[in-house]
DNA sequence: GATTAGGCTTCG
C-alpha cells in the first residue's frame, strides 16, 4: 500500500518499515546519489490544502522537518505528491506527524531561495513506486490520579498555584507549578530549565497546560513531577470561549482536534470546580497591607544596592495613598527622562529584593509585566508627616511571589496597552494640573482615605466595654495619685512597643504568671529530628482505643511513620473529627497532616507506652494553631487518658480538655505591648495584655493568619498613624487600671489597659 | 553531569 497509516505500539512500529529501505540523513538527499533504497524521516510542519494541477492531476505540497537535526540552517524539505498518493494522503496526514518517505524522485527546488528549505524537493506518486508510513504521534495523556512513581508520562492539567520562572540557586531558571485535574488530584511539578523560554508561559491561575515527558517521582509520600530530558510545554488561556492558541516556545509541536477539546473540557471543568482568583487588582484600588498582583508598564528601573532593585511601573491608574519614592542616583535611573516626569504622578516605585534582583535587572524599558504578590505597606519616612505607601517585592518564591514578562499578545497587556494610550491622550496637562492641586493643598478629590481620617480624628479609636458612666481622668491625676486604682481615661497614643507586631505574641501561663516567646517552627523541627531517631515500638500499635499504621520512606533515611487513629465507639471517625497521634514525621508531614484531620498530637514510643514529645514541642496541633504547655505547672499524664475523651458521646476534642487529660498546663497566645499614653497634661505607659479582646484577633492565630496580620497592622495605622503630628492622632477611650511593684529596692507603680476594646469600624 | 526546589508571603 502506498500510503500506509503506522501505529507505535510500544515504541516500535507495528507493522515494520520494509528491511530493505534505509535511513537518509536530510543532508545527504543530494542530486546524483542513489536514493533507490533509501528513505527519509521528517515531522510535518506544514502541510497545503489538496489541489489540482492544471491537467487536472491532483497535488499536495507537504513540508518534512528532520527531528535529527534541529540545528542546520537548513532542516526541512518540500515534498511534492502527485495523483492519487496525493489525494489518499491529505486524508491521513496531519500537522506534527512523523513520516517516512520512500521512492522518492530528487529535483531541483525551484523555491528554495525564497523558503530557505532544502535545494531539492522530493517528488512522489504511485507510478514512481514511492511510499509514505505516515506515523501520527499518538500521545497518552495519563490523569493525576493514575501517577506512577518513577514514570514518565504526558498529562494535561488546569494551573491551581505557579511560581513564575526564578534564577534558582543551580545553574536553571525554576518554575513551580501545580496541577489539578477532573480526578481532583493535585500535582506539583518542579520544572527546572536553563533557558527561560523552555519552561510553560502561564500568567494566571487557571492556565491550562499540557506536559509532555514529564518525569513522575514520589516525594514526602506524594507524587511530584520534575523535568525530564525531553520536556514540553503547551499553555492556554483556561477561559471558557477564549481562543485557544498554545503558549510554547517550542517551534514544533503536535496540536490536533482531539486536544482542542481536551482543552475546552477542562475549562469547562474548572470553571465550576476551582475557586476564581481575586479580581486583578489596579494601582487605584490598592490599600495599605495587602499583597497583590499587578499587570503593570516598565518605565524606569535603577539599581539600589545590592540586594534591592527599584522598578518604576503604572498601569494607568492613580494609586489614592501618596506613594513612597526610592531614593536613586540619578545616574542609576534608567528611562526616558521625559517620560518618567510626565507619568510621575502615575508611576510607583516597587522596591524587589534578592533573587528578584537578577531578574528584574534584565528586564526591558517597556515590557509589560504581572508582578506577583507585591506587598504594600504604610509607613512614613523621617521628617514627613504624611505616611507614604510603599511597595515591596519580597525575597522568595512563596506564594507565587515574582516577576513574569507578558507578551503584546495577552489579552491582559492589549487591554491594558489600550487603556494606556487613552491616558496618554489625556494628556500631560492634566496631570499637571492635578499635580498643583495636589502641591497647594487643595486636592478636592477627597479619597476615602481622607474621609476615612477625618472620621477617626472625630471619634475614639477605642471604646470602653464597661464603666461607661464614669468620668474621664487626666493623665497628671492619675500619674500623681497612689495605686491601686481603675481610671476612665481620653488620650492619645503616641508610640507603641514592640513595632513589630509579631513580637508583641507570647505564651502566657495563667497558673504560674509566666510569659515565654513563641517557639518558631525550626526549634520543633529539631525536637521532631531527635524523636525521629527511635523508630515507633510496634508492640504498641492499634489497641483498643486507637488503629495504627507504619510505613518507611522511600528516600536514603529509611525513617519510620506511625500514625495512630484514635476510635469513638471502636470506629474511625471522619477525618475531620479525627485526633491522631504521630511518630517519625517531619514538620511538613505533620503540617499536612492537620490539613486534614481535627487533632495531631506528635508522640513517641518509649518501651511501655506512647508519650508526649519535650514540652519545648507543641502537645496539640489543631487547624493551623500549635498549642503549647507550660514546663514548669505540667505533669504529663498517661497518653491512654485520651481514650476518655474519645468514649465521649460526640468528642470534641477540646484543646482545654485534652490538656486536662494529659495533664498539660496549657499556654495562652496573648498580645503583650506598651502603649504610650498621652492627654496634653501627661504621659504613661500603659500595658495592654490581650488574649482576644482589645484588637477581637484572637492571639491564638495572629501567627498564621495573615488577613488577621493584615487587619492588625491596620488597626495599629489606625490608633496611631505612623508620621503624624500630635494634634492630628486619634483619641482613645481607655479604662486602666494602676497596680504596685516591689522589691527590696524599688517601688513602682505599673498601669495595665482593661475593659477596652477597638472602635467597630477602625478597620 | 549533577544541581536547582520540593508552594503556604517579609520582618528590608
Amino acid at each position: 500500500m502506498p500510503v500506509q497509516l503506522l501505529k507505535i505500539v510500544k515504541g516500535k512500529f507495528e507493522t515494520p518499515i520494509p528491511s530493505h529501505l534505509q535511513n537518509e540523513d536530510l543532508k545527504h538527499l543530494q542530486e546524483g546519489f542513489d536514493h533507490t533504497n533509501k528513505y527519509f524521516q521528517g515531522m510535518v510542519i506544514l502541510s497545503y490544502p489538496l489541489t489540482k494541477l492544471e491537467d487536472g492531476t491532483d497535488f499536495l505540497k507537504v513540508v518534512l522537518q528532520d527531528l535529527n537535526d534541529l540545528c542546520s540552517r537548513i532542516n526541512s524539505i518540500n515534498i511534492l505528491i502527485y495523483g492519487k498518493m496525493a489525494e489518499d494522503c491529505a486524508k491521513v496526514i496531519r500537522h506534527g506527524d512523523t513520516c517516512i518517505v520512500a521512492g522518492f524522485k530528487l529535483a531541483k527546488s525551484p523555491t528554495a531561495r525564497e523558503d530557505g528549505r532544502h535545494d531539492c524537493h522530493l517528488e512522489m506518486s504511485e507510478e514512481a513506486g514511492s511510499a509514505i508510513y505516515c506515523v501520527a504521534p499518538k500521545y497518552v495523556y495519563t490523569s493525576l490520579n493514575n501517577l506512577k512513581d518513577g514514570t514518565i508520562v504526558n498529562l494535561y492539567g488546569v494551573v491551581k498555584f505557579f511560581k513564575p520562572p526564578y534564577v534558582s540557586k543551580g545553574t536553571d531558571y525554576c518554575s513551580v507549578v501545580t496541577l489539578v485535574d477532573p480526578s481532583n488530584v493535585k500535582l506539583t511539578c518542579t520544572l527546572f530549565n536553563g533557558n527561560l523560554d523552555a519552561l510553560p508561559k502561564i500568567y494566571k491561575v487557571g492556565d491550562i497546560v499540557r506536559f509532555h515527558r514529564i518525569k513522575i517521582r514520589e516525594y514526602n509520600g506524594q507524587m511530584q513531577g520534575v523535568t525530564s530530558g525531553g520536556f514540553a510545554s503547551l499553555t492556554f488561556d483556561g477561559t471558557v470561549g477564549a481562543p485557544i492558541v498554545p503558549r510554547t516556545s517550542s517551534k514544533m509541536y503536535s496540536f490536533m482536534n482531539d486536544e482542542q477539546k481536551m482543552i475546552e473540557e477542562l475549562r469547562i471543568w474548572a470553571a465550576s470546580h476551582l475557586s476564581v482568583s481575586e479580581p486583578v487588582a489596579k494601582l487605584s484600588g490598592v490599600q495599605p497591607m495587602l499583597f497583590f498582583d499587578l499587570t503593570c508598564q516598565l518605565v524606569g528601573k535603577a539599581k539600589v544596592d545590592g540586594s534591592s532593585f527599584l522598578l518604576k511601573v503604572w498601569d494607568g491608574t492613580k494609586c489614592p495613598y501618596p506613594t513612597w519614592k526610592v531614593p536613586v542616583e540619578e545616574r542609576d535611573l534608567e528611562g526616558e527622562k521625559l517620560l518618567l516626569h510626565q507619568l510621575r504622578h502615575l508611576t510607583v516605585d516597587i522596591l524587589v529584593y534578592d533573587n528578584h534582583v537578577q531578574l528584574a535587572k534584565s528586564l526591558k524599558l517597556g515590557s509589560f509585566l504581572r508582578i506577583y504578590s507585591i506587598h504594600t505597606k504604610q509607613a512614613s519616612g523621617d521628617g514627613e508627616d504624611v505616611s507614604r505607601l510603599e511597595f515591596h517585592l519580597h525575597g522568595g518564591t512563596c506564594y507565587g511571589r515574582g516577576i513574569g514578562v507578558l507578551p503584546e499578545s495577552n489579552p491582559d497587556v492589549k487591554e491594558l496597552k489600550t487603556f494606556l494610550e487613552s491616558v496618554d491622550l489625556a494628556g500631560s496637562q492634566n496631570m499637571e494640573s492635578m499635580s498643583s492641586v495636589e502641591f497647594d493643598g487643595t486636592f478636592s478629590n477627597v479619597t476615602d482615605l481622607e474621609l476615612h481620617l477625618q472620621r477617626i480624628q472625630q471619634l475614639p479609636v477605642t471604646v470602653l466595654t464597661d464603666h461607661q458612666d464614669l468620668n474621664n481622668t487626666e493623665l497628671k491625676t492619675i500619674l500623681n495619685s497612689p495605686a491601686p486604682q481603675q481610671y476612665r481615661l481620653r488620650a492619645k497614643l503616641r508610640t507603641y512597643k514592640p513595632q513589630k507586631l509579631y513580637q508583641s505574641v507570647k505564651l502566657h501561663c495563667s497558673k504560674c504568671n509566666s510569659l515565654q516567646e513563641v517557639p518558631d517552627g525550626e526549634d520543633f523541627d529539631f525536637i521532631l529530628q531527635g524523636s525521629a531517631v527511635t523508630a515507633p515500638n510496634t508492640e504498641l500499635h492499634s489497641t483498643s482505643w486507637y488503629d495504627s499504621v507504619m510505613w518507611t520512606t522511600q528516600d536514603q533515611k529509611q525513617r519510620k511513620i506511625a500514625i495512630h487513629f484514635v476510635k469513638h465507639d471502636e470506629m474511625l471517625q471522619q477525618p475531620e473529627d479525627t485526633l491522631l497521634m504521630v511518630e517519625g514525621g517531619t514538620l511538613k508531614e505533620i503540617w499536612k497532616l492537620t490539613k486534614r484531620f481535627k487533632c495531631v498530637i506528635p508522640v513517641r514510643s518509649t518501651e511501655d507506652d506512647l508519650e508526649l514529645l519535650d514540652l519545648s514541642a507543641p502537645f496539640l496541633l489543631q487547624g493551623n494553631i500549635k498549642y503549647y504547655g507550660c514546663k514548669q505547672c505540667s505533669t504529663p499524664k498517661p497518653i491512654k487518658n485520651l481514650s476518655s475523651i474519645a468514649a465521649e458521646q460526640q468528642p470534641s476534642w477540646e484543646p482545654t480538655e485534652i490538656a486536662q487529660v494529659l495533664g498539660i498546663e496549657p499556654l495562652q497566645y496573648v498580645f503583650i505591648m506598651k502603649f504610650t499614653l498621652v492627654d496634653g497634661t501627661g504621659a504613661l505607659n500603659a500595658y495592654l495584655f490581650d488574649y482576644e479582646k482589645f484588637f477581637q484577633i484572637p492571639a491564638s492565630e495572629i501567627l498564621t493568619n495573615n488577613f488577621l496580620q493584615q487587619k492588625m497592622e491596620m488597626t495599629m495605622n489606625a490608633l496611631c498613624p505612623p508620621g503624624r503630628k500630635l494634634d492630628d492622632l486619634p483619641w482613645l477611650e481607655c479604662f486602666i487600671k494602676s497596680y504596685n511593684v516591689r522589691d527590696a529596692t524599688k517601688h513602682q507603680v505599673y498601669y495595665q489597659i482593661f475593659d477596652t476594646t477597638v472602635a467597630e469600624d477602625v478597620v
